[in-house]
DNA sequence: TGAACTTATGTTAACGTTCACATAACGAAT
DNA sequence: ATTCGTTATGTGAACGTTAACATAAGTTCA
């Protein structure tokens, strides 16, 4: 439509009769601008469709309103993208535009250069969503203090950090096997190295020795159904005794329930499973599957505002654990034989 | 660390004993700059840890080499993140910065809105991901003459769109229940309006239509298997006579499943279901679904190459649609009794 | 009455780039 | 030797804001 140049804080100036000063503080809800004026330049901006250039306002002000989001993208893309979601959101309610960038370790492309494209663009602060601790040191040092937030995995020494209690969820699962009689359980795990892999893990684990139970038949896949399946199979031919399954996900715990049935096990009847995630289908499992509810709804909220007090320099570092919930279905029973 | 200010092209300049003017074309990679000063340059760069200022840059060229993505928030949000994701690292890819943001038609907030947030950065250009046509028509005027690329959804007379082709591949679906002898053929549908929903009951009603039979057993769901499960608890109850469903996608499937299996009904053997989607978890589902296989890598790189089209002028506006594949596996048997 | 605030506005200089234009040096071609 | 391209560099003005500073007009108070 309009082919004209976009009005500028001078063009509104003009039509206004007055300074491009005062258009600019109209602009930014500053005081000491009389009603009338404020009106009249109001009606100016309206005419002219006037729009602020942010590249100009960030050029001066050295900062621009942008929270940006690094992605290191690892086998569970699926849960960094709720969290990147709930993110974005949140940073829009709180006036802030996202940028985001993603990393992959298998890209050839190192990981500095990932977050300096991010660090570039004169961001407002950074939040950084990752899987694995290794290389996150580096991401701080570089940031050279611009505000910082890490969801799941963050460096040990680095206050502002969000993730969930994995260890304590999977501590209460492997209890709740336990419980039940059950003393041959075995873990399927996420690949080393992710954190939620080695937290539950270590929540197994100490559920199993705190039991007296010794954590040995732990078995690692990918967090897919497929490897689930595999690994299914695999401890089935291999003869063990077993009669419960901590899965580390819920879609693993699907996989192991295919391979099961395949050779006629029944869940729970021969052997019972807990898993992880609570997925909106879990419940229509056949069975429906015990497992544990993450809600990642609240990274966002609070990964901004970690953000936020660390930009007015008020609020001090704090580690955030959100506490995941135990959901009782029917995939466990209590043991029949040992 | 360093609490120095950071360094400019002045600064670069003053070191490497040239004028501001050669360090640009240097770090624009410009020809006719020496190859002694250049070497001279990239020194200087180096020492001072330059890195240009995004913002200054952008000012004066009027654009910034970032590319807008607009999520249109609704039932599917896992799709939607899948194609953002695709699009962002195709992007990255070619070298483009990616800013996103989000808008949900429930927000007190209007699209127009929330395309200014994206407008008023100067963007290269912007990929829209939409599940409803609704308002999408306004945009374009708004991107006055910016590259825009429609995801899913887009408005009729606009060029630049990429979609799944919904249509064929349900028809597809629907036709594999027929040539097995199915005759009373349900289809569960998403919510009415997203295009997907749309196409898919489209391609079902031709099928039906097609081979001599009245599709009038269509149920809208929400796309959540819990509402595959209470929509076919409903149909269970209701006494229609039934014996395959083609449901829209594969999670609604599941909860049919589960609604089925309540009532001692088994799949295929009392009814046959054809899904969509593929999840990854779908060949593992009891019994292993046959659905239609999605593709949405190609979203990412198709919409990046329509962008950058546009950008240099050249190419004409070409609306893709990507061809899903029907994935044949146990859900499905010939009909028994009809 | 006028000194000292408070409020309202304008002037001018940054911010760090790119770009149009000028200039210089160097061969090659007349 | 002069002219003309080509290559290499520099000068200075934008780009559209914000911010420091200056100024002017009221208002309060001794």
């Amino acid at each position: 439509m309009s082919n004209k140049k976009r009005a500028g804080l001078h063009d509104v100036a003009k039509l206004a009769g007055v300074s491009h000063t005062t258009v600019s503080r109209v602009l930014n809800g500053q005081q000491y601008v009389s009603e009338k004026t404020k009106s009249k330049v109001e009606k100016a901006m309206l005419q002219l469709d006037y729009r602020p250039n942010l590249h100009a306002r960030s050029l001066v002000t050295r900062s621009s309103a942008t929270v940006g989001i690094l992605i290191i993208s690892d086998a569970n893309l699926v849960g960094s993208l709720r969290i990147l979601s709930e993110v974005s959101v949140e940073a829009t309610k709180a006036n802030f535009l996202t940028s985001i960038t993603t990393f992959d370790r298998k890209a050839d492309e190192s990981l500095r250069h990932a977050m300096f494209r991010l660090l570039d663009q004169g961001l407002a602060g950074i939040v950084v969503i990752s899987a694995r601790k290794e290389g996150l040191d580096e991401l701080v040092e570089l940031a050279n203090g611009l505000p910082l937030v890490f969801c799941k995995a963050g460096p040990d020494n680095f206050g502002y950090r969000i993730k969930l209690e994995n260890e304590i969820a999977a501590y209460r699962a492997t209890h709740q096997l336990i419980s039940l009689g059950h003393k041959r359980i075995v873990h399927f795990s996420g690949p080393t190295g992710l954190i939620d892999s080695d937290d539950r893990r270590e929540g197994f684990e100490r559920a199993m020795r705190e039991a007296g139970l010794e954590p040995d038949m732990v078995y690692e896949g990918d967090w897919s159904a497929d490897s689930g399946y595999k690994l299914g199979k695999d401890l089935i031919s291999s003869g063990k005794k077993f009669t419960a399954v901590f899965s580390g996900n819920d879609k693993m715990a699907l996989g192991l329930i295919h391979a099961l049935n395949q050779k006629s096990l029944e869940v729970p009847r021969d052997v019972s499973i807990v898993g992880f995630d609570d997925l909106e289908e879990s419940k229509h499992y056949r069975p429906a599957l015990t497992t544990v509810r993450q809600d990642f709804s609240e990274f966002g909220s609070r990964a901004i505002a970690m953000l936020q007090s660390q930009i007015s320099g008020e609020g001090k570092p704090t580690f955030e654990e959100l506490n995941p919930e135990l959901v009782l279905r029917n995939s466990c029973d209590v043991v029949l034989k040992n």
